[in-house]
DNA sequence: GCATAAATACCAACCAGTTGGTATGTTTTA
DNA sequence: TAAAACATACCAACTGGTTGGTATTTATGC
């Protein structure tokens, strides 16, 4: 390693994560992230071989912020594991704060622009949230386990219903300006949540 | 009214409905449509002052295109409010279907990209939105109302809800590569739907 | 332990192709 | 014939990407 003062690598990755969210891969040139990070164009094309890499890349480093982030959260403490899952969605809720770029996806942001165009982005962005709902699933599954539901929809399919709604409240927030509508998306979620455990489970529950 | 031939201006707009929903706003290029609508760009800076101008028309065409559709969609003929607003679920969860463009939503697609630097683009994406959310509440409030719910929950919020649920839905979809995980995501909002009208209308309800 | 070779990290200037947008025609209809 | 509806040709600014260089660190031979 040379050059170590203030390594431009991770500089320009986190001002990724800002503007990607801020105006989208496509509206983000790869000028203007330099220009953020405090970094040459040369430096850019050094560390990454194209915008295309830099937006797997910052979809990688997406995953190794955000995944610390959820790790380190108080809602694991739970004996009951209804209330860690519980104890995510207010955990989600209490963070749909501050300006829009602050608390929404990255991943789900580039998802929307580059799925059909840049599938190494899309792959690299499914990952993440994939990822992220599997730390859920487990959760969910004892859950189920613990009050003997047996209803005809998944674990996995929950975990992946709660990032829906978060992505779904992130739209919303984005087109009322502001997290309050995110937050009472998340309230319905809760609610559901709340009341799919609530019922017995027989087989007759559900759909 | 001259050169009758086609209407460049449809054709356009037209054009751009796909188009943006495939590649996003800020890649597609005033050149590609122009290309896809076999139009000049002569044509298409007559019809639009800018690319900014054709992306309100086409949130504004969408909202034109997708109302009709909805209003003479059968679920509106049933008696029962309750049954329309579950009949509007089945709708949708019914047309999820084909290439993940056919299905997605332009208005929650260009509010990702535009709704911090096209601040116009983001409010007619968000009035295509909202209306559309509305044609929902007047069923969602009679239902409430018919079945005594009182709740601390608006119509308002639900039909939002829907719609949140719908673009997390769309952005699974596009993760997947498939409508197959949006119709999962659709199938836990009905169980919602269908819970929280099942449940006594009292304020001790929800949340 | 030290000179030196080899990487690594970065920079400034440049390049070819593309971008949204314009100026100036030509054709068609009312 | 006036004006709306389009076409053609063009442009300045910007796009992602490259080039050739310099500074700094690390590995190696002795």
């Amino acid at each position: 390693m040379a050059r170590r003062q203030g390594d431009a690598k991770t500089k320009l990755l986190d001002a990724a994560l800002t503007m990607i969210r801020e105006k989208g891969y496509s509206a983000t040139t790869v000028d203007d992230l330099c220009a953020a990070a405090g970094v040459t164009k040369g430096a850019f094309f050094h560390h990454f071989a194209s915008k295309e890499a830099l937006g797997i890349a910052a979809a990688e480093h997406w995953t190794a912020v955000t995944g610390p982030f959820f790790a380190a959260a108080p809602y694991h403490r739970h004996a009951d594991p209804l209330d860690r899952v519980l104890g995510y969605i207010d955990f989600r809720r209490a963070i749909l704060q501050g300006a829009v770029p602050e608390f929404t996806c990255l991943a789900g942001t580039m998802l929307q622009e580059t799925y059909d165009s840049h599938p190494a982005i899309r792959d690299a962005c499914e990952r993440s949230i994939s990822s992220h709902a599997a730390t859920l699933e487990a959760d969910i599954a004892a859950a189920m386990a613990a009050r003997g539901i047996a209803a005809d929809w998944t674990a996995a399919s929950m975990a992946l219903h709660t990032q829906a709604v978060l992505q779904g409240a992130f739209i919303l927030a984005k087109a009322k300006g502001g997290p309050a509508v995110a937050a009472d998306s998340v309230d319905h979620l809760r609610r559901y949540i709340e009341m799919i455990f609530a019922t017995p489970g027989d087989k007759e529950n559900g759909l």
